[in-house]
DNA sequence: ATGTGTTCCTGTCCGC
DNA sequence: TGCGGACAGGAACACA
């Protein structure tokens, strides 16, 4: 499920198995993913240790003593986990190998991060720490919603003149970094906006509104994710995958949790991709 | 330039 | 319980 808060969520995550720590060994299954692996990544990743984990929009970085950055994008299916490690009173044990089971990190001391990808969207890459914001995959990306570059202002300028629904703007990663069909259905839902809607037909004040919405759908979900860390909840040492309730989302036929509008959740198809909105109080 | 539809791949779920 | 079809949270790409 990896949108922005997910993929924060597993950040944070690897950071105390990570974080500081060399990678003894890098154990590569199979030459590609959505596009091949860079050449020798097991051996460029063996010996490197992990100076800090970013992340950029649904991208994980983390920076090595290499002076490379190891890219990683969990596409629709990806999914980490962790072994090796103790979290509370709980000990998490390596797990049997596992279909899918792409690449494994066998980490100093211990821990084990496993990258498992079914349908192989997701995506790594090794490329140079000094260049990394000019890859070819972070180069068009737009601000981050919860960073300073991002704020009404920016947001008017442009959604204007846009000519496409709002629902495929917000998902326009060169507009703003992170969002995905999920947190977009609960944004618009929250903010009172059509998705339908086109982008530039929305006033400016509804337009400026969508911007805190944005940010307190966002945090709101990351801090949701970070309870399920403290907790303890993933049973299974896997990362990312938190309890989170939706409040438009998969929900077509139910009433409309506004309460007061009376309205029923419908799902459309927008470009593809299923939209749930309340027609009664999204306008 | 901008907007839309297709495509990659496998797993799961639903109706028959 | 098996089988076919629809559908899935991303995003690059081809094309009008």
């Amino acid at each position: 499920m990896p949108e922005l808060p997910e993929v924060e969520t597993v950040r944070r995550g690897l950071v105390p198995a990570l974080e500081g720590r060399v990678i003894e060994r890098a154990t590569v299954n199979r030459p590609d993913l959505r596009f091949p692996f860079p050449d020798r990544m097991a051996e460029r990743l063996t010996g490197a240790r992990v100076l800090a984990l970013r992340r950029r929009s649904k991208y994980i970085l983390a920076d090595l003593s290499t002076g490379e950055t190891l890219l990683i994008h969990l596409g629709m299916s990806g999914r980490i986990l962790i072994s090796g490690v103790s979290m509370g009173a709980f000990h998490y044990d390596h797990p049997a190998p596992a279909r899918h089971d792409h690449v494994v990190l066998d980490i100093e001391g211990g821990a084990r991060v496993t990258f498992n990808d079914a349908r192989r969207f997701g995506a790594m890459d090794l490329l140079e720490t000094e260049k990394a914001d000019r890859h070819w995959l972070l180069r068009e990306i737009g601000p981050e919603p919860l960073g300073n570059a991002f704020d009404e202002d920016y947001l008017i300028l442009r959604l204007k003149g846009r000519n496409t629904p709002i629902k495929a703007a917000l998902l326009d990663q060169r507009i703003v970094a992170g969002l995905g069909n999920i947190y977009v259905c609960e944004v618009l839902h929250r903010a009172g906006i059509d998705p339908r809607k086109k982008a530039g037909a929305i006033s400016k004040r509804h337009v400026a509104g969508l911007v805190p919405v944005i940010r307190a759908v966002l945090e709101e979900a990351i801090e949701a994710g970070g309870s399920s860390l403290r907790d303890y909840r993933q049973a299974d040492g896997e990362l990312g995958y938190f309890q989170h309730s939706f409040r438009v989302y998969d929900r077509e036929d139910t009433p409309c949790p506004t309460g007061a509008c009376g309205g029923t959740i419908h799902r459309i198809v927008q470009s593809g991709r299923s939209t749930f909105f309340c027609p009664h109080c999204q306008r």
